[in-house]
DNA sequence: ATGAAAGCGCTAACAA
DNA sequence: TTGTTAGCGCTTTCAT
């Protein structure tokens, strides 16, 4: 590996102006300049930027935590920062926390340590104690998809409003009898969609008393399944389902089948708050999707504008819109 | 941020012992070694993995190159190897080449100046001309699912295998003619893919001429479905589908069932390298599912043991079992 | 426009 | 056992 002192020796100057021939290129005498240049581009040369972070220099890296990375949405989160990350020469230090808000402390405490310039995190819960004091730490931190009751940056997708629109659609086709099938209230985004459900039914004149919505203590398939499966063993009967995840209209496409109901005939369905799977699907499945890597991108330009402004910068939430695809499930 | 600087002053020491007490416990005093944490531990001091590095100690950091994030294959790879990190306290920095050997240059140039100890790559190309400069150039390099011609250290799915064992099992149902739905040649598990089809089918008695493998130029969910689409319209006759990715098998499912083709009884369906989601589906799928978590495990725990060791480990490739998942489709 | 030199936080060889 | 010191590669003030 080359350094400075390499350069210098050969180009016959000092290693202070190789460096600002690197960093202020107006500083020094074009002849010098280009000699530099000759002989570092043949030596392959490139700055050590361990050195460059210790000297106090930005090492344009910034760190990603998810809960899993492996969900369609979080990979498209990753992807998007990445695309934007590529675009502004940074780098991304991924980790996946299992949403274990132990995990995700270590980490945050991992990486504040000089090496990144700042945070995207999708976290564990609704609000961690580390927010406030990473971003006091003069460490940007923004949050992706989940977004903090407290002061910190954020990017979201606007579920109240997704899954509003979801339910709008399925009433305004006619259904009598609209079921909801969700994940956990606990975590924020299911939250949201719980109010986008309510709204929309009170809306059309329902009363609390006729409201359906099966906030599933979790959101995965298998679980998903069991739970619809008796809902329909139970005899109810729904001719709608607004649904808030892949994993779980997967589920519920599966479970209708099996006992003999058609989509969109005797039931309708459509998906508040997926991402692009749910199209591809035997029957196509109408869907509010969440831009996943739009979101990314946003997040990832945002954290690099906290990263090189100045001056703090107040916090704000940018709402990412959802796209509205009809298709044969409704 | 505290430094060992600070620590020193307070606990009355040397800069040096600070720094011994932290990496070589047994050659400080007791007594200075407890003041000395306690101290540290109040300061909330964390070593400064920049300073670390320059010095040359290992960054416990691998950097992680893959064509795609949001395929499932991907995903399941970084999970793994982000399970294996954790476990050994390593970081992960991950980087979307987007199958642009281009990019994967600039990253790996990038990453090479000693800010990562070893890189993981899904390249984007059979064969990398920089692959073998790099375990030259002492930092290890394993390739994760796309093995290399060259003496490099790799980790994979036995793909021949998996597609071996999934025609077969279309052939010992009593398909007559199955037909071989693959993704690009030139990507090597396709390839290999395409070997065990081949292998399979003459094993049973076919001729060549009857061999009916449609390795597509790309395996997306669109043009996948348009060729299955004009086969089908062509009033080709198959009752047998063997499919090399999630995305295909989920076009070919759509395809069958607009032209009122059953699955299993007019057509058997199976998935030879699939990863989890095709047994969600409405008709559950049979498959040969490759592990990309174990993938990503392994070849994390490789590249570790190819950084930590003292001399140089011959390259070799590991290979990991897919597991075989019958289902409705077959 | 360029050079000399200090120092970022840490480790390790050498001295005491 | 502990302290002194050099130096990793780089940036940046202060001289020249």
């Amino acid at each position: 590996m080359a350094t400075i002192k390499d350069i210098a020796r050969l180009a016959n100057v000092n290693i202070a102006t190789v460096s600002r021939a690197f960093n202020r290129k107006e500083m020094v005498a074009p002849e010098a300049y280009n000699r530099i240049m000759k002989i570092a581009k043949e030596l392959g040369y490139n700055p050590n930027p361990l050195a460059q972070g210790l000297k106090g220099k930005k090492m344009k890296m910034v760190g990603v935590l998810v809960p899993e990375i492996d969900h369609s949405i979080f990979a498209g989160i990753i992807k998007g920062i990445g695309n934007t990350a590529r675009r502004k020469g940074y780098s991304v230090i991924v980790c996946n926390t299992g949403d274990d808000p132990e995990e995700e402390k270590r980490f945050v405490e991992k990486l504040t340590n000089k090496i990144v310039d700042g945070i995207i995190c999708s976290a564990a819960l609704p609000d961690s104690p580390y927010w406030e004091d990473l971003s006091n730490s003069g460490i940007p931190l923004v949050l992706a998809v989940r977004q903090g009751t407290k002061k910190v940056d954020s990017v979201a997708a606007d579920y109240i409003r997704t899954c509003y629109d979801a339910t709008s659609i399925l009433l305004s086709r006619g259904c009598k009898s609209v079921y909801f099938i969700n994940g956990p209230l606990t975590v924020k985004p299911y939250a949201q969609r719980n109010v986008g459900f309510v709204k929309a039914m009170r809306e059309k004149g329902f009363s609390d008393a006729e409201l359906r919505a099966f906030n599933l203590k979790d959101s995965t398939y298998s679980y998903s399944l069991e739970c619809i499966e008796s809902l329909i063993a139970q005899g109810k009967a729904f001719d709608g389902l607004v649904i808030a995840s892949d994993a779980q209209t997967m589920a519920a496409l599966r479970c209708l089948k099996q006992h003999g109901l058609r989509v969109p005939e005797d039931v309708k369905i459509i998906d508040c708050g997926g991402h692009g799977i749910v199209g591809m699907l035997e029957t196509a499945v109408s869907v509010v999707e969440v831009p996943g890597e739009k979101i990314g991108e946003a997040s990832m330009e945002r954290v690099i504008e906290l990263i090189e402004s100045k001056d703090k910068l107040d916090p704000k939430t940018i709402l990412v819109e959802s796209e509205l695809i009809l298709r044969e499930s409704t």
